[in-house]
Formats: C-alpha cells, structure tokens, sequence
DNA sequence: AACCAGGTGAGGA
DNA sequence: TCCTCACATGGT
C-alpha cells in the first residue's frame, strides 16, 4: 500500500461504551436509514452525516463538521441508559429471557421527533423494505444533498419543507394515501407553535392523549393513531413505558402471554383474528396489560421481543 | 388472485 | 361509543 496514494487521515473520535450492541440497534427496526458501507454505519443526522462502528469497548465515529458528534451520538444512542438495570426489570419470564439473552446490548435509540412521526406515520399498513423507499424517495426530493466519504446523503426534509409542498408532489414519493396525513402533520408543526415541549414533559398517558387529540370530532393530527403515538412516544420523547403493539407483537402477545389475558376475552378476540390489526379498544387493552406487566421500562421489552419475533 | 406489511379515519350500527 | 372497511404500494 503506497501511502502517497492514501486519501486524507480521518479524525476518528471514540466513545467508551459498555453493554451496547451496535448492530443489534439498528437492525432491529426501530430505526430507519442507516447504511452500511464497508464496516462502518452511516446515517444523517443532526443535520450532517456521521459514520460509527464498534471496536472494542469503544464506539468510532467520524461525522461532518460543525457537529457536536461525541454528545449528540451519547444521546442518540443512550448511553446513559443503565441497560443491566433496565433488563433486570424487564426480564419477567423465560421467553424475554431468551429474547434479552440473544440480543443483550440492544439499545432503545432516541430519534429525532419530527422525523419520528413521519417515519411511523408511513410506516402504517406498510413493511419495512418499503418505509425505507419511501422515506429514501422523501429525503431525495425535500432534503439536503450532502456528499460524505464519496456518497451521497440526504438529510431528512423539514416540516416547512413539506408544508410547502402539494399532495401529488408528496405522492410521487409512493407513499400512497399516508401522503395528506404527511402534508397536513407538516403544516401543523410548521406553522403552529410545536407540542414537542409539551410532550416531552408531560407523563406517558396525558402525552398520548395530546397526540391523540380531538377537535369538533375530527384528529388533529391525521394518520396518528394508539400505535403510532406509541412509537413516537417511545423512539422520540423518553416515554420508556410505551408498548407499541403492532401484528408482529400482537402474536408474541397471543402465543407467549396469553395467560396474562382471560379466557373469555382471547376467545372474543379470535373470533376477529381474521383481521390483520387490532381495533382502538383491543389495541388499548392488550398494550396496558402488557405495560403493567413489564413495567416502566417495557418499551424496552417491546424492542427486544419484536426483533426476536422478526428473527425468529 | 388473494393476502400481507410496525394501522388509521370515516361513516354507519 | 364501537365496529367495519377502504385505502396506495409492492412483494409473495
């Protein structure tokens, strides 16, 4: 290898990390976006791109300037979690047991909220090679090109980017009929003053409700549902107790937990397990008991069942 | 062809 | 208040 060929030195930065599994975070799928190029993972966030990979008790990363990457990373990846407690408390029966042996060091990641709500929002009746076309398709036509390590990037459009923006034009982006619930969530968080202070201080349950909120019977926020506002109150706003229930879970929950549930009520359910989703009243009933049962951390066990439901 | 994928909103019972 | 069903898209 001639050095003189030899492109300019990166400046590699490191962060000691303990019970942090990289991979295990980000392919579980509560995030999308990352790429893998070369055994380093690349993504934008922040507003730049940054790339990391795990060497020994330390996690690397080199990112764009102008970025606080060593603070904005801790956050995002939260190290400052205490993942041994954490998974003592959720580690309630032999089968999260199984799930937490064989994925330990899976990491909740805290997401930007904005690009959270869209994400999950599209995420709705979809599946995951999807959600990652059209949220690629979304950013290549609304965000910022920004050229890293020879590729290319596109941070994630802004709310006002999208507010601007007509239906047939967010269309073309193939989401489908998520695209009026995309532009009219733009426009509310572009032009209102934001909830995002509010729901971050607010408890789980009242922040749901915010989320969730009528006016004249009509959603204010259309295309956020119980499930949505889950995921967007677990991935983006520190509500740790949220357990989103989507098809994947809701069989974990009818195959492993069952008994947690009466007789009567699951034969009730099955009569309607020709659906694919649960209605409102289902979904608020099997998703409580399942919080009651792991506790304040059971988005934690919703991330570790759901990988290993998806994995077999 | 019918069904599925990190469900939801509108409208009727 | 609760339940049913259409809904864009693309893969199997």
């Amino acid at each position: 290898m001639n050095p003189m060929f030899k492109a300019a030195i990166e400046r590699v930065s490191r962060i000691e990390i303990k019970d942090f599994d990289l991979e295990h975070s980000l392919v579980c799928g509560q995030v999308f976006r990352w790429r893998r190029n070369k055994g380093w993972w690349y993504r934008a966030i922040e507003n730049g791109i940054v790339k990391v990979r795990k060497a020994g008790n330390y996690l690397e990363l080199v990112g764009t300037e102008g970025v606080d990457w060593g603070n904005v990373l801790s956050s995002y990846f939260r190290l400052g979690d205490n993942l041994g407690k954490i998974l003592c408390e959720i580690d309630k029966d032999d089968f999260i047991s199984q799930a937490i042996r064989r994925y330990r060091g899976l990491r909740l990641i805290r997401q930007d909220p904005w690009e959270c709500i869209i994400s999950y929002m599209i995420a709705t009746n979809s599946n995951i090679p999807q959600i990652e076309r059209n949220l690629e398709n979304l950013c290549r036509s609304f965000g910022k090109r920004i050229i890293f390590d020879g590729m290319d990037f596109y941070t994630f459009p802004t709310a006002e980017a999208l507010a601007r923006t007509d239906v047939s034009t967010l269309r073309a982006c193939k989401v489908g009929y998520r695209a009026e619930f995309i532009g009219a969530t733009a426009q509310a968080l572009a032009s209102g003053g934001s909830i995002f202070q509010s729901l971050n201080s607010l408890p789980y349950e009242s922040a749901r409700e915010l989320l969730l909120e009528k006016l004249d019977q009509r959603k204010v926020f259309k295309g956020i549902g119980p499930k949505v506002a889950d995921c967007i109150l677990l991935f983006s706003f520190d509500k740790l107790a949220a357990f989103p229930t989507d098809v994947w879970i809701l069989r974990t929950v009818l195959q492993k937990y069952s008994h947690l549930f009466e007789k009567e009520y699951l034969s009730k359910l099955s009569l309607k397990a020709s659906k694919r989703s649960l209605g409102v009243r289902d979904y608020y009933i099997i998703s409580r008991k399942m919080r009651e049962y792991f506790g304040r951390f059971a988005g934690y066990a919703q991330e570790y069942l759901y990988h290993f439901a998806r994995t077999g």
